[in-house]
DNA sequence: CACTTGACCTGTCCGC
DNA sequence: TGCGGACAGGTCAAGT
């Protein structure tokens, strides 16, 4: 589920939140939720103080005082929502569900699979419905040695990626869609089926057009509706279709502003025709019809 | 090789 | 209300 802005956000939230804080327990009852379990994870953790929270793609990392990083993916349904021990005592004073749209209160849940819990008793929950996502425990000088960030493209949010290099990595994959070369994490990083939607609608490109027939025009119209979007989506706090929710259990607001994402038969903001849903790349692709001219 | 499709899971929504 | 099938924001492995 999450894309660059939502990991971006959990991120922003839990640098706020955690660092500084020491791990007392952990919790986990999904074997592939925490996968390198074969060494003895809640002793080796218990004692651990956070010392920094980063994001690269769509990966979030925590690091710890032990030369050893959490890294974390969230993937479709993943969320990672922080508790702490006032909040909790003000859901006990005031019941479950409060304030109403947060997660406070209701965790753990079902959909819990970790929870790390702190020297001051709050807690920070992995909840992952689909079970898609995962946490590993590796040395934190190992981590650019994980196949994923070996061949991971650049951040399209870098202060020092310009459009010519966006450009370059997209011409080598002249031969495929351009969608499917958005969401493609080894051209750039971070974009999902959200952004991928909503910067081709900005840049007027119909998603199913080969890259090779696409101008260096077109494509830096691209790079900068993608940078737009990205930005205004972390402005908002990113998207919550359904699951996604910050380090505080609370939504994002990007889909209201969203100009085609969810937006099936609903009229084109630009030009007014009704905008559609088809099949693209594998995934559910909306677009305008009459604003994205098929190449 | 480059590119596309299925698998990983659970929940929800839609049609019968 | 129940049931089957399609679908959901990501990424790999396996297939063409």
């Amino acid at each position: 589920m999450p894309e660059l802005p939502e990991v971006e956000t959990v991120k922003r939230g839990l640098e706020k939140l955690i660092i500084g804080k020491k791990v007392t327990r952990v919790y986990f009852d999904w074997p592939k939720s925490f996968p390198n379990t074969s060494t003895d994870i809640n002793s080796f953790l218990i004692g651990s103080g956070v010392t920094d929270v980063r994001r690269r793609a769509k990966v979030l990392i925590i690091d710890l005082d032990t030369s050893y990083s959490l890294v974390i993916h969230l993937k479709m349904t993943g969320q990672l929502v922080y508790v702490g021990r006032k909040e909790l005592n003000i859901s006990e004073r005031f019941g479950a569900g409060h304030p109403s749209e947060s997660l406070i209160g209701k965790l753990p849940d079902k959909s819990t699979h970790v929870i790390f819990t702190f020297k001051d008793d709050s807690n920070l929950y992995f909840n992952d419905q689909r079970k898609f996502g995962w946490i590993r425990l590796i040395p934190t000088i190992e981590i650019p040695n994980i196949d994923f960030f070996k061949k991971v493209g650049p951040e399209p949010l870098a202060d020092n990626f310009t459009n010519k290099d966006f450009i370059g990595r997209f011409r080598r994959r002249n031969n495929t869609t351009i969608k499917a070369a958005l969401l493609d994490q080894t051209v750039i990083a971070g974009v999902g089926n959200i952004y991928a939607d909503e910067s081709l609608w900005g840049a007027k490109i119909h998603p199913t057009t080969k890259v090779a027939s696409l101008t260096d025009a077109k494509l830096n119209k691209l790079f900068i509706q993608l940078r737009n979007v990205l930005h205004l989506s972390i402005e908002k706090g990113g998207s919550t279709d359904r699951n996604y929710v910050n380090a505080e259990g609370k939504k994002g607001s990007y889909i209201q502003f969203a100009q085609v994402f969810r937006r099936e038969n609903q009229p084109c903001y630009r030009c007014g025709l009704l905008i559609i849903k088809t099949r693209v790349a594998g995934r559910g692709t909306h677009l305008c019809p009459k604003c994205q001219i098929a190449a």
